[in-house]
DNA sequence: GCGTCTACCTAAATCCTGTAGGCAAATCGA
DNA sequence: TCGATTTGCCTACAGGATTTAGGTAGACGC
């Protein structure tokens, strides 16, 4: 009997391959399983149950996520660091739909507090820096732009920027200029 | 053996304040078929299967919804209508969430096509009508307003909004104030 | 080499989906 | 009103997912 080498991180990274792969909601133990050639209660010596997978790999898709905006973000400010966020945003959502959705998993929130999660709202924050906004407005314009950016992503991978021959990337550029201008109108003089 | 009285209508009916209560994805026959004191089996007689249920859910939500927006967006025009729009939206999505989610259900498109969809992005360019502008950032606002509306509501009802002590009104508010200035920027003179 | 730990196993309970076939209530035609 | 048909709900069953309990054999420390 050979053993399959398990482990939490083996069993989470998996997990996240089957999410693009196949969405979020089909990751399952059972599929987990099977994918690993092994007997499906061989999964519960490394992971609680099914919750505890999912809130796994949303953790690393919070985190993946938020290396990748950050990594964008370096060195910019202003509208170029606007667009260098929203761009990461979107594109990791594209490029990885299932640990996309499962970064949008809900986690309890002791477990939110101390994900990923926590870095987005402060590089959110850093973004607004070059904006000059006061609170609560800052805090506001953390709420928009999170709400455009998740509601933008959403829609483009639920399809429903599909059905007229404008491009998503126009809409998605026009959406950020204005976007900007709106912050620029914000700034305390 | 006394009948039920089941029918497609109030099983879907049913499946939508059950998803209201406990979530959208606890809405299974299983659920329904308790509720109404049934074997499971007997649904079968009015549904196709679990997926026909929540389809049905999907476009009742998006009726409602449609509706609801119709009579809010009756009579305004310009940033009164886009308030009242947006406030549709949102209150819809806060009072009925497990519905809300629902009408956010991943349609084949023939199904979509025939639903309530759209009405919904024909009232979005109604809307716009009073922003003046052309072809194609109209298409660009109806994808940059419905981002924004969904994803405040998806944040909000995730209680992404719940730990700083700004209340969600607000920046519900600075937003659609936001928006406003945005699109009237965009006017074509 | 021996004992312990642990990775993986079998077995079984529970729950959800879905199909097949049966009985009785409702309904309709004469 | 009575008989035939339709149909609403049933039992029975199969398949798949989750989860627990308890067993066996490989890995590892001494």
């Amino acid at each position: 009997m050979v053993r399959a080498g398990l482990s939490p991180e083996r069993l989470t990274l998996a997990g996240a391959e089957l999410a693009d792969e196949a969405g979020f909601d089909q990751v399952t133990l059972s599929a987990l399983a099977r994918r690993f050639d092994v007997k499906v209660a061989s999964l519960y010596s490394h992971l609680k149950n099914s919750q505890e997978l999912k809130t796994r790999i949303a953790l690393l898709a919070l985190e993946e996520l938020a290396d990748q905006v950050a990594h964008a973000v370096a060195g910019r400010a202003g509208k170029d660091a606007l667009m260098a966020f929203a761009n990461a945003y979107r594109d990791y959502a594209r490029a990885h739909p299932g640990r996309y959705e499962a970064a949008r998993f809900r986690l309890d929130p002791r477990t939110a507090a101390a994900s990923a999660g926590v870095r987005h709202a402060q590089m959110t924050r850093a973004i607004l820096r070059g904006y000059n906004l006061t609170e609560p407005d800052q805090t506001h314009a953390v709420r928009m732009l999170g709400s455009v950016f998740h509601g933008y992503a959403n829609l483009e991978a639920a399809g429903g920027f599909s059905h007229t021959d404008v491009a998503s990337q126009e809409s998605w550029v026009w959406t950020l200029d204005s976007l900007d201008a709106a912050l620029r109108n914000r700034a305390t003089p």
